[in-house]
DNA sequence: TTGAAAGCGCTAACAC
DNA sequence: GTGTTAGCGCTTTCAA
C-alpha cells in the first residue's frame, strides 16, 4: 500500500472529480487525445491547470513499459574524457525527451556488473562506457542489458552496437609524427591495465615497432591522470627518450608540469604528446600535440544508436570506429638540439 | 494496459508459481523480512536465483512513493565546476543507495523551472545548482520543488538549504593578494550577467574599492569559458591593468594563453588570477594564483543536506557557507618590472 | 507464518 | 465521445 509522503501530490483523481470526468477521460486530455469533446477537454484543463496537476511519471512508466530514462555507466566521473562523453550523450538525448542516469564505478571493475544491472531496470536502455570488466563477463551481461551500446568496447552479442576510437592507429600517427621530427628514441607512459583503449594502444605500438626496427621504444608503467604523469617524471628522464607518447592529456599534463618544474624544455629537450584532445590541450604552455577524439560527438551518438536499439527493438547491428585526427601543436619538435 | 517489449520480464508471479508460494511471500523474501519460515525463504530464494529475478524498481516506486533517485540541475555540464559538483554528490548519493538523473539547462534560464519540475517529479528530491533564474521566479517555484537543496543561491522559503560559496570575499582576498605585489591598476573580467556568484564577485569588489580609493579597478565584460579569456586579450591589454581578476579558472587559463601568443610575460608582465581551483589550475604554465573552492565537496554536503531532508520531511534550516581559500602560484608576481 | 486483496497513479481495451 | 474496468509490478494491511 502508497504512502503518503509529507503534504498530498494531486493525482489525476483529483482532477477527474473537479472536472466532473472520469480517470481516463483525464488521462486522454493530458495525452493529447483528441477524441475528446473541446469543451470537455478544456474544462479538464482548466481543472489541472487550477490543481497544477502534472502527472505522475512512475504511475505512467509502470502502466506503459518505459521510462524515459537511459542510464550510462562509467569508470570515473572525474574524467574528462568521460564526462564529454556523458554531456553529448545527455544532450542529445534530451532532445528526445530522456533524461540520463548516471553510475559511476570507481574503476572498481567488481561494481560494474551490479550498477549496470540496477541502472538497466530503471531504464529503458544503458550505454556501457569503456567498461574494466572481463571479456567473459562482458559476454555474459550483454543479454541482459540490452538495448544497450558500448563504447570503446565491443562483444559479439550481435544486438549490441560498439562505439569505438581507433587508439591503435591514432597512436601509431603519433608515432610516426615524432619520428618524422628526428626521434629516434621514444618511451610510451602507458594507462591503466585494465583499461581496453590502453591494450589497443600498445597493438598499435608494437606494429609500429615492426615497422621501425631502428626506432627505440620503451613502455612505461603509468595511469590516466594528472599524478600519474607529474609522478612519472623521473622515470621518463631516466629512460633517455626525446619523444614521449602520454597515455592521454592528463597523464600528458602533468609530466609536462612536472618537466618545466624541472627546467627541462618542451619540446626543445623532449618532445611531448596526449591523446584525446580535451578541451584545455590546446592551453597548456606549450599546447600539446594529441589525437583528437570527437568525443562529445561520441556521447551523441552513442544515443543515436540507442534511440535505434530502443524503438526498433531491432538492432541496427551498427559498428563505428572513430578515427582520430592528428593535432599537432607546440609540444612537439625536432629532435637534437 | 501494460506492454510487452521484446523478450518477457521476469516478474514477482513468475517467482511466486515457481516456489509455490504467494505474491506477498516473495515480497516479504526479497526485501529481508524475517517473518518468514526459513525452509519457504530458501525456496523462494532459490527460485529467484534459477530465474535471475529482480524486483523491478518502478513497480517498488509506485509502491513505496519513492524512487530512490534525486535530480540535479545545473546550467552548463561543460563547466568543470558544475560537474565535479555533480561527481561529488553522486559519489555522496551512492554511499546511501541513491542514484542521480541529470538536467542540464545549457544556461537557457527559461527552461529551468521546466526543467527542474520534470526532475523532481521523478526523484525523491532536488538539487538546483546555480540555477540562472530569477529571483521571483525560484522564490515561487521553491515549494513545489521541495525536498530541494540550493547551490550558490538563496531563497527565503526556509525549508530550502543553501550552500554557498563566499565569492565576494573570495575576490576581494585575490585583490588585496595583487595590491599587495604592489599592483595599482587591475581589471576583472567578469563572468555571465545571470550568474548570481558574478554578483557575488561584484558586490566584493565593490567593497574593495572603497577600501582601496587609490587603486584604479575596472570593470571588463566577459564569460565563464576558455573562449572568453582567449578573446578578452586585446581588452585587457587595452586596460593597461597590470594585474587581471579573471571570473573562474577556465576564462584565466583561455586569457594565459592569449596573453602567451602575445608575447606577453605573466607575471612579469601582468599577474592574473583565476577562481576555483579546478584540477587543472596548478598545471598551467605559469601555475594559477585562483581561490580554492572545495567543489566535490560543495556537491557532498549537497547530498548530506538533501538526505536529510528526505528522511526528515522536517528542514535541518541549514545555510552553509564555504570560504574559498587564497592559493598563490606562479600566476601573479611583483608589479612594475 | 501465510495468502487474499487493496492500492500506489496511470493507460488502454472494451462497452456503451 | 465517455465511462467502466483491468492491468502494469510491487508492498502491506488484514484475516485466517
Amino acid at each position: 500500500m502508497g504512502r503518503r509522503t509529507g503534504t498530498r501530490r494531486v493525482g489525476i483523481a483529483d482532477v477527474a472529480l473537479k472536472a466532473g470526468v472520469s480517470h481516463a477521460t483525464v488521462s486522454r486530455v493530458m495525452n493529447g487525445n483528441f477524441t475528446v469533446d473541446p469543451a470537455i477537454a478544456q474544462r479538464v484543463r482548466d481543472a489541472a491547470a487550477e490543481l497544477n496537476y502534472q502527472p505522475n511519471p512512475v504511475g505512467r512508466s509502470l502502466a506503459l513499459g518505459k521510462t524515459d530514462t537511459i542510464g550510462i555507466v562509467v569508470p570515473d566521473l572525474a574524467n574528462p574524457t568521460f564526462q564529454a562523453i556523458l554531456r553529448g550523450l545527455s544532450m542529445a538525448a534530451a532532445q528526445d525527451g530522456y533524461r540520463v542516469l548516471i553510475a559511476d564505478s570507481s574503476e572498481v571493475s567488481s561494481e560494474e556488473a551490479i550498477l549496470a544491472g540496477e541502472a538497466r531496470r530503471r531504464c529503458d536502455g544503458l550505454v556501457l562506457c569503456a567498461p574494466r570488466m572481463g571479456d567473459a563477463e562482458l559476454e555474459e551481461l550483454a543479454p541482459s542489458l540490452h538495448p544497450m551500446v558500448l563504447i570503446n568496447r565491443s562483444t559479439t552479442e550481435t544486438r549490441v552496437p560498439s562505439l569505438e576510437v581507433d587508439y591503435s592507429q591514432g597512436v601509431q600517427e603519433l608515432a610516426e609524427h615524432l619520428v618524422g621530427l628526428g626521434h629516434t628514441s621514444i618511451a610510451f607512459l602507458a594507462g591503466p591495465a585494465r583499461s581496453a583503449s590502453n591494450r589497443a594502444r600498445m597493438a598499435g605500438l608494437d606494429k609500429f615497432r615492426a615497422a621501425h626496427p631502428g626506432v627505440e621504444l620503451r613502455m612505461l608503467e603509468g595511469g590516466s591522470s594528472f599524478e600519474t604523469g607529474h609522478e612519472a617524471v623521473d622515470e621518463v628522464l631516466a629512460s633517455g627518450a626525446t619523444g614521449v607518447l602520454a597515455f592521454n592529456d592528463l597523464v600528458a599534463m602533468g609530466l609536462l608540469s612536472g618537466l618545466h618544474e624541472r627546467g627541462v624544455r618542451v619540446p626543445e629537450d623532449i618532445s611531448l604528446t596526449g591523446f584525446d584532445d580535451i578541451p584545455f590541450a590546446r592551453y597548456t604552455t606549450p599546447p600539446l600535440t594529441t589525437a583528437a577524439v570527437p568525443i562529445t560527438e561520441l556521447g551523441e551518438r552513442a544515443w543515436h544508436s540507442l534511440r535505434a536499439l530502443i524503438r526498433n527493438a531491432e538492432a541496427p547491428d551498427e559498428e563505428t570506429t572513430f578515427q582520430p585526427r592528428l593535432e599537432i601543436r607546440g609540444s612537439t619538435g625536432p629532435a637534437g638540439t
